[in-house]
DNA sequence: GATGAATGAGTGTTCATTCAT
DNA sequence: TATGAATGAACACTCATTCAT
């Protein structure tokens, strides 16, 4: 799936899933708190329960813990969405829900999004192309939901205007976390989400139909 | 204006203001190139043109430096927006307009925005609410505009739409400077506006309208 | 024959000479490339073929390596000396044949020369004996065949001066290894053992007949 | 004179020169008694009176030590032998004081020497030319005062062989050094020269002068 | 007010060595 | 005997901050 290689120095491909995902637990809580600059490695290592050596065999560098922390939240994202989006659901429905989906998921992996997103930019050029491409990944999905609907006839849009509705719902998730000590006051996650999906898809969906007809 | 009063050692108020201006843009071009963290003080002070031992004459610490930046940020982008924003507009094209005005400053000030977005976050507990309090009010801005188009019959809005709505206008200017590798490729800033402006107004008036009759 | 003994925690001797072997060929290789310090014992394993905890089977620390390669560089030398040596040459020339011959081993044998006379300085107080007892040994093996040339009355020599230049003839064989950057561009190794001979022997054989006459 | 440029935070150059001056100092000290690599910033640091910090703010590295310490200990040698050596002896007479110069000024600096020759090469690839270039200009010292014997008619030697001689003066001086535990037990320093100018001069000058009678 | 040399706590990273399997 | 994962002391180097001049 186009994932970067983080060598290790042990060879034991178990043990090395089950120390990342060690590390990965303990460092997301540590950036969550003070940020990935403001973490030691010595931090990490501790909090994920061994040595300052131990981690350094399973990683090359504090960026390689970084790289596997943005990798492991898009995984869950991805597979939490998936997990959620009722793939029975007839023409623009099947969108409405997808995109309900995916706010809960924001909502349920605030920290974890914060993280990744404020972040992310401490990658290596090396590195940030593997993450943009999840990003990119998450807007085809949506684009593909959308895209059906378009062919059921259901919304009216062009290409370009597909690909924008996308970065769109994306963006619109990652509001919610992003401004959540001024949106998590004063709207509830279902207000919320009942709102976006009005604006992005009634919206449009009756605005075409009116000037079409 | 709210704002958080960073001491320094040296009495001249002309001369502080004349000081601070030199360190924030220096500063600025140092956090686009490579970040806060990335960058140390000396370089900071060097690109301003005086000592280290100045610098600190007009701070007390490097995080004053980032709130600066922020701050001076904040205020020439209200300020473009203001100078943009044409007044003698009627009813909901002056939202419009002044959707597209700030969508424009984005634009111009992409750098200094990712800048503010992604450091941000690295200040103290005690200088964040200053920030956010800006945000706060870059939000009410647009919550009075659109207001008036409510008022003025030209949108079907509660309050807590209106201030979804505001919210949304804001980040989706910030998405341009985002999400530049994805969009800014494939969407010209016209294009985009338009778009955007559309999806936020024609289509919930048009879908309200719709749904009165 | 005086030889340090390096303690192993494997019993088969056989075995351990073996894994030895391996190991200083292994060991050389990487001393040459980067010194010893710069070395790891994980990369003399794995060079050597086995892991890291079968090297630490037959060696105690880092240093044994050190010493078991100074000592199998000097059994080498030794050794290839001792072969060429034409034992059948009479007088003077027997001597001059033995010159020649150290200096072509000298040549041959450049990096691992190189290795030993560079790293030696980093063996313990305890180590550092045992190898300054095998320069001893070459040096009396070069005093052996000067006193019997002296004996035969081709050299005219005191003991002291026969220690001396015993010291003379191996310092410029090794020099031949120690100024390559400089030598082995000028003079080809015919040249240069010609002229030191010439020198070493000729000169002095010469003075004292003329002296004496 | 081809020095190597080390790069300094500080801007105070007769203030660089003097904590340079300190810093080798102390690193010679410690080099002389547990090498480079065994030898800390830190003890440097302490050794030479100040913090690591301060340190830091003359050198860039570790290995700036080691070159400064290799060029000082160069412009030593070079600075006390061509104090020592007496310009006004006629003929070849000079060419022997400036051996027994040079074999004293090796005496009096062993340790020094010692430092140098077993360290130098931990040099990098970019600084061991500047290195490598004191020790030709040191042998161009010796190739032209040997030259002017040949001149003079004193010496019979082509070109290549005063190139040799010269070397040979060189590494007999700093064997002195090499293998004190072995020269200096048994053998006085004016022992040691009279019987190595012998060796060098006078053989050959005899050698030469025999053979073309 | 301005300077820049001095400081030292703190950071990422390495690597010889051990020991349970 | 052989393995290799685990350890943590140790290291080179950085940089925000201070303060004497």
């Amino acid at each position: 799936m186009g994932k970067k290689k983080v060598p290790s120095l042990v060879k034991d491909e178990k043990l090395i899933q089950k120390r990342r995902e060690e590390m990965v637990k303990a460092a997301v809580t540590l950036f969550k708190e003070k940020g990935f600059h403001r973490t030691t490695t010595r931090e990490i290592a501790k909090a994920a329960g061994f040595s300052i050596g131990t981690l350094y065999e399973y990683i090359r560098s504090k960026e390689d813990v970084l790289y596997l922390v943005c990798d492991s939240i898009y995984d869950e994202v991805r597979s939490r969405l998936q997990s959620e989006i009722v793939m029975d659901q007839p023409g623009i429905n099947r969108l409405k829900e997808a995109i309900a989906a995916y706010f809960k998921v924001m909502d349920e992996m605030q920290d974890e999004v914060l993280v990744m997103y404020q972040e992310a930019k401490s990658l290596s050029d090396e590195a940030l192309p593997y993450v943009l491409r999840k990003e990119i990944e998450m807007t085809a999905i949506f684009e593909r939901l959308i895209q059906r609907s378009v062919e059921a006839g259901n919304l009216f849009l062009s290409e370009e205007e597909v690909n924008l509705l996308a970065h769109n719902i994306l963006i619109l998730g990652q509001m919610w976390t992003f401004r959540r000590w001024a949106l998590q006051k004063s709207h509830s996650l279902e207000a919320y989400t009942q709102f976006q999906i009005e604006l992005l898809l009634n919206g449009i969906e009756m605005n075409r139909k009116a000037s079409k007809v």
